[in-house]
DNA sequence: CCGATACGCAACGGTCCCGTTTCGTAAGGA
DNA sequence: TCCTTACGAAACGGGACCGTTGCGTATCGG
């Protein structure tokens, strides 16, 4: 206090390192991506992939899940750059861009979190959701509400419905659907099909 | 071989409790349904939970995937019986069936393992598709050929789309879906709404 | 240079579960 | 009765992680 408390305020000694606390969070994503459940997550099995000793973790991080909840903070949710020009034509980009996404380690994380342990770890889904789940249902809620404005889509359309089947289907598909018909031309699928409806 | 050889052949000494298989079997689906994944479950938890001795165990089963797999074996699926006379009436039917009985614990064993487990026991899964999936598929597919012969249906109809957009919505709504939403009339809902199309 | 803190590493005692073995007992057939 | 197998219970040595501690070294500010 007597020389100065510049907006840094540093502390003594060595500073943490930040390649290191780098390293951890990537490995701790990368093992939830290779299919590791939260529960089986060793921070040993972190720490040796990280090339890091324990105590640097338990340094940061006092127990798992808040070390899990800071990993997944660093997932973006890139919501792709909508044309808005046809409702149509952003539904399909927005579901292929979750079909595209779905090979992906990092999306795999994501899936296995939101699909396995949701209810056992509810304080690390409810942060999950909001950094990975709200951005992209805003977006799509958003298309949703212009089309109804624009009379693209029924006026009467419920939202919250229209969400579930669109994005419910895609994870559906991803998920355990045929591999062969992953292409691109699936969103347009499923898209087309749910705009008309299956009846004549 | 030189006195009697009639079918049931029984070995020599005594024979092996059903009870105790039973209460084993019964044991393994509670704590899955319990949120307990397959990697966590644990010989000695299901033994002590049957009230068994691990031996027991261990004389039947030399692995815990075959014990589930037996133990999901006895899971039955029951497809509910179907009117038969509107198409609609019975997707509805077997989409609230879905709705009802994803409350109970034996259905959360279900999803619990088709959801988080299916790409890292696939050989488990494989099994548990057969009893638990495969019924139910073949019971909508039925109804959605039919309704295509029929005419309530476009006879363009591709079934493997719209029983994905059916049953992952359903899927899509019993996990993340808001409560308040899940009466019988949801199954309507998503019904119509997918009959229709939420386009004009 | 000195004090403070962080680093990677190795080791600690403790817990949980593994799969096996041994025990005394129970329940069938010959 | 005798033989055989199954039973529940307990104990075994072994392995994986836990969260903590101590070590020698590295990196900052003063």
């Amino acid at each position: 206090m007597t020389i100065q408390d510049a907006g840094a305020a540093r502390p003594a000694g060595r500073p943490r390192s930040e390649k290191a606390e780098k390293a951890i969070l990537e490995a701790t994503l990368d093992l939830i991506g290779e299919g590791m459940g939260i529960s089986e997550l060793s921070i040993e099995a972190i720490a040796a992939r990280a090339g890091v000793g324990k105590t640097t973790i338990y340094r940061r991080w006092s127990n798992k899940e808040d070390l899990v909840v800071d990993a997944l903070a660093t997932l973006k949710a890139p919501v792709p750059p909508l044309a808005g020009e046809s409702v149509r034509d952003d539904l399909v980009t927005l579901l292929d861009q979750m079909r595209d996404e779905s090979g992906h380690v990092r999306t795999k994380c994501v899936m296995n979190i939101a699909l396995s342990e949701s209810d056992r770890y509810p304080h690390l889904f409810e942060k999950f959701r909001k950094i990975a789940i709200e951005p992209r249902r805003a977006a799509m809620r958003q298309v949703l509400e212009r089309g109804m404005a624009s009379g693209e889509l029924r006026s009467t359309l419920e939202i919250e419905l229209a969400m579930a089947i669109l994005t419910g289907t895609m994870v559906w598909f991803t998920k355990w659907g045929d591999t062969s018909d992953r292409g691109p031309e699936l969103a347009e699928g499923i898209v087309d099909q749910v705009l008309a409806g299956i009846a004549p």
